[in-house]
RNA sequence: GGCUACGUAGCUCAGCUGGUUAGAGCACAGGAUUCAUAAUCCUGGGGUCGGCGGUUCAAGUCCGCCCGUAGCUACCA
C-alpha cells in the first residue's frame, strides 16, 4: 500500500472560489479517489492562503480586521469545495498556529546553516499610507515606451520589464500619493547557492519535461536571491530575530501544506507527521499546481526543503489554464463563473464529467466551451453510458424478478471492459484523465451496441429467446456497474447512486475484475438527469449581473451591439472625428507597412501608427491635414501604441487615398 | 523584447521514436429501430494538419523564419 500525501494550490483569501480552482481542485480529487479505490492510504489536504498586502489591503476596505476576513472567506471556500465533492481531509488556513511554527523552524534551519543574508533594498514607499508598495501597486510611465499608468512590473502596452523605481511620474494606487523612494533592510535566501540540488531535481521525473525546460531559464539564468521579508505593517507571521519584519507571503504560502497536515495529525489516529515528511521518508508528496507558479513550486521550495531536514515532493503536477468559449474567463462576458453561482442553477457533476474530459498530463490550456460541455454531459454520460442502466434495468425488473443471470452473455465483451481497469488505471496514475474518459465511452459504444445487435425487446417476447434477453440485460448490467467504478473518481454522487441501485456496498477499483452473478437488483431510479442548456445560460446572466454590481459605472452603451445594418444619429456621433495637422512623420524600423505620424490636434499631440507607407513616402505628409478618429481605444502594436486612426480611402498597397479638409480647417476641429 | 508551450474537420481532441488513401466523439444529413431520460444502431458529407521555406526516397511529425494564443520574466498572489 502507497500512503500518498497530496495538496492543491492553495487559494488566495481575496476573492470567491471560481472556475479556475475548480479545475485544479477537481482534477487533485479525481486522483485522490482513485488512489483510494486502488487501496492506497491517499490523504488530501489544503487551506487557504491568507497573508499578504492583498489581504489586509481588502480587510480594511470591508472595515473588519483580517482575521475575520480570511476567517469568513476561509469557510466560503471550505463550503464551496464540498458542495463539488472535493474530498479534502482538511481545509486549514495559512494564518494558523502550525504554519507559524514550520515556518520559523524553516527559516531558523536555513538561517543557522548560512542559507540566508540581509541586504538593504531600495522600494518605493507610500507615505500617505506609510507602507512600502509592491511593484503592482505602483503605476506610471513606461521607461521603454512612454506608455501612461502602467504597472511597476511590466508595461501592458510594450510589454516592457523593469522595476518599479524606473517608472516616470509614479502614483501609488492605494492613495494616488507621489511614492518616495526609501532604503530598507530585508532578509534573503541564497538561491545560488542551491543550483546543483536544483539541476538534479528539476530534472528528475519530479516535474514533467516541459517543466524541466521552463525551469532550466532560470536556472541557465542565474538564480537571483530570493527576497522573503517584507516591511510592517504586513500580515503575515513575524521573523524571529528581526523586529518588524514578516515573512513574505510565499515563504509561509507552501508551509501551509505542511501546517495543514500537522494539524490532521494531531487529531488522527495512525497519521503521523514525520513519517511523510522527514528527509527518507517513503511515503509519497504530491503537489497539483497551475503553470503559473511553477518557480515557486519548483524552485524555491525543494530548495528550502532540501536544507530544512525535510524531504522534497515526489512529485508536482502542474496543469495548464482554463479559457471560456475560447477566450480568458470575464466578468462582464459572464464567464468568470463562481463556484456558488453554478451551484445555484446546476448539478457539480456537470461540471466535475466537462473537466475530467479535458484533463491531461501536459501543461496545455484548455478551453471550455459552453454548448460542448452539455453536449458531453448528455450525449456521452446520459445517452450512452447511464441507458445501458436504464435500458437493461426495465427487464430485469419487471420480466425477470430483479435478479442478474449467472452465465455470462458475452465472455469476449465482458472480459474487454473488465480488462480494460488495467489500461485506465494506468491513465487516471499518470493524469491523462481525457483519454481515459474518451475509453469508458467507447466501452459504453461496445454495450450499447451489443444490446441493439441481439434485440432484447424482441427476445423477450420469444418463449425460445426469452433467457438470451435476459442474459444480455444481465451483461448490459454488468457492464454498467464496471463503467460506473471506471467513473466513480470523477462522478462520486452518480456511483453513490448506481450502488443503490445494484445493492452493492461501495464499488472499488478491483470489483470491476469479476461480474456479478445471480445478484438481485433494486428497481432502477434515473441516475442522472440530462442537463438543461437554459440553466447553463442563467448562470452565465447571473455571473454578468454579479459583475454590474461590482463596477456600476461600466459604460452604457458600451457593448450594445447592433443588429441592425444601420446605425443611429447618436451612436454616430459617439465618434470623435477630428481634424489633424501631420507634425512629423517617420518610418517605423522593422515594419513594412507602418509610418509612425505624429498629430498636432491643436491642444496636443498624439502618435498613430498608420500602414500607409506603401502609398506615401513620410517626407511628403509633414505640413498636411487630415481626419483622425480621436476617441478609438489605443491599440497595442508591437512598435507601440497607437492612439487613434487616421482616414484613408482604397484597397491598400498603391491604392490608398488620405482624406484631407479644404484649405482653412484647424488641427483639433470637430469633424460632423 | 526574451523564454516555455500550444495552433490538426463546425466544436472538443487523438495521432509514440518521420513510413500505405490523416483518425475519434459531438454536431450535421439520410436510413433503421422503439427496450431506454427526444436515448440506441447503420451509412455519409466534411480537413492545402496556422503560413512560408528547407532537410529527406518519404513530414501533421524534423529544422528555420513568420503569424496567432497562453503563461512566465523573480516585489500581484
Amino acid at each position: 500500500m502507497r500512503r500518498i500525501l497530496v495538496t492543491s494550490a492553495l487559494p488566495y483569501a481575496n476573492g470567491a472560489i471560481h472556475l479556475g480552482h475548480l479545475f485544479e481542485h477537481v482534477q487533485t480529487d479525481i486522483w485522490v479517489r482513485f488512489q483510494r479505490m486502488m487501496g492506497n492510504e491517499c490523504t488530501y489536504v489544503c487551506a487557504d492562503d491568507a497573508h499578504g498586502t492583498a489581504t489586509m489591503l481588502l480587510a480594511e476596505r470591508e472595515g473588519v480586521t483580517s482575521e475575520a476576513l480570511i476567517e469568513r472567506l476561509r469557510g466560503e471556500h471550505e463550503a464551496d469545495f464540498k458542495r463539488f465533492h472535493i474530498s479534502h481531509d482538511n481545509y486549514h488556513s495559512t494564518h494558523s498556529p502550525e504554519n507559524e511554527h514550520y515556518s520559523s523552524l524553516i527559516y531558523t534551519r536555513l538561517a543557522e546553516r548560512g542559507y540566508t543574508f540581509t541586504r538593504e533594498v531600495e522600494q518605493l514607499y507610500d507615505p500617505e499610507r506609510g507602507l512600502f508598495l509592491a511593484d503592482r501597486q505602483v503605476r506610471g510611465t513606461c521607461p521603454r515606451c512612454g506608455a501612461e499608468d502602467q504597472p511597476g512590473d511590466n508595461c501592458d502596452v510594450c510589454g516592457a520589464t523593469y522595476d518599479a523605481v524606473d517608472l516616470g511620474s509614479p502614483r501609488s494606487v492605494l492613495s494616488d500619493a507621489e511614492p518616495e523612494l526609501r532604503r530598507s533592510e530585508h532578509y534573503f535566501v541564497d538561491l545560488a547557492k542551491f543550483e546543483s540540488f536544483l539541476r538534479e531535481w528539476t530534472t528528475s521525473d519530479a516535474v514533467q519535461p516541459e517543466v524541466t525546460n521552463k525551469l532550466a531559464e532560470w536556472l541557465d539564468g542565474g538564480l537571483k536571491a530570493w527576497d522573503i521579508s517584507r516591511d510592517e505593517p504586513y500580515f503575515g507571521f513575524p521573523i524571529p530575530g528581526a523586529p518588524g519584519k514578516f515573512f513574505y507571503v510565499w515563504m509561509d504560502a507552501p508551509v501551509g501544506y505542511m501546517a495543514s497536515f500537522a494539524n490532521l495529525c494531531e487529531r488522527t489516529e495512525g497519521l503521523d507527521f514525520d513519517d511523510f515528511w522527514r528527509p527518507d521518508s517513503e511515503a509519497e508528496v504530491h503537489h497539483v499546481i497551475g503553470k503559473d507558479i511553477v518557480n515557486f513550486h519548483c524552485l524555491f521550495w525543494p530548495a528550502v526543503l532540501s536544507q530544512s531536514d525535510f524531504r522534497t515532493p515526489t512529485r508536482v503536477h502542474v496543469h495548464g489554464f482554463i479559457t471560456v468559449d475560447g477566450a480568458r474567463m470575464s466578468k462582464s462576458r459572464g464567464t468568470f463563473i463562481n463556484a456558488a453561482t453554478y451551484l445555484d442553477h446546476l448539478d457539480p457533476e456537470y461540471l466535475r464529467y466537462y473537466f475530467a474530459t479535458k484533463m491531461a498530463a501536459n501543461t496545455d490550456d484548455m478551453d471550455i466551451n459552453l454548448d460542448d460541455f452539455v453536449q458531453r454531459v448528455n450525449s456521452d454520460l446520459v445517452g450512452k453510458v447511464v441507458n445501458i442502466a436504464s435500458r437493461c434495468a426495465g427487464f430485469i425488473g419487471k420480466s425477470f424478478g430483479g435478479t442478474l443471470t449467472e452465465r455470462i452473455h458475452d465472455e469476449a465483451l465482458w472480459r474487454e471492459v473488465s480488462d480494460a481497469r488495467h489500461g485506465l488505471a494506468e491513465l487516471f496514475e499518470r493524469g491523462d484523465v481525457g483519454r481515459a474518459v474518451r475509453e469508458i465511452t467507447a466501452l459504453a459504444d461496445r454495450a450499447n451496441r451489443h444490446i441493439a445487435a441481439h434485440e432484447p425487446w424482441k427476445a423477450v417476447q420469444d418463449p425460445e429467446r426469452r433467457g438470451e434477453a435476459h442474459e444480455v440485460c444481465s451483461l448490459g448490467i454488468n457492464v454498467f456497474r464496471a463503467l460506473a467504478v471506471y467513473l466513480k473518481p470523477i462522478l462520486p454522487a452518480m456511483a453513490e447512486r448506481a450502488e443503490s441501485f445494484l445493492g452493492v456496498p461501495p464499488l472499488s477499483w478491483e470489483d470491476a475484475a469479476e461480474p456479478l452473478r445471480g445478484h438481485s437488483i433494486e428497481a432502477f431510479q434515473p441516475l442522472f438527469q440530462r442537463m438543461d442548456r437554459k440553466a447553463l445560460n442563467r448562470v452565465v446572466e447571473a455571473t454578468r449581473g454579479e459583475a454590474k454590481e461590482e463596477q456600476p459605472p461600466a459604460g452604457a452603451a458600451d457593448a450594445k451591439a447592433s443588429d441592425s445594418d444601420t446605425i443611429s444619429i447618436d451612436e454616430f456621433l459617439r465618434v470623435d472625428l477630428r481634424v489633424a495637422r501631420i507634425a512629423a512623420a517617420a518610418p517605423v524600423a522593422g515594419a513594412d507597412k507602418l509610418l509612425e505620424l505624429t498629430l498636432d490636434l491643436g491642444d496636443h499631440q498624439r502618435r498613430v501608427f498608420s500602414g500607409i507607407k506603401s502609398a506615401y513616402d513620410a517626407r511628403d505628409l509633414v505640413g498636411r491635414h487630415t481626419v483622425v478618429v480621436a476617441n478609438l481605444a489605443p491599440r497595442k502594436m508591437r512598435f507601440g501604441t497607437s492612439e487613434g486612426m487616421v482616414l484613408a480611402a482604397g484597397e491598400g498597397d498603391k491604392e490608398i487615398f488620405l482624406l484631407a479638409p479644404d484649405p482653412g480647417a484647424k488641427p483639433g476641429m470637430v469633424v460632423r
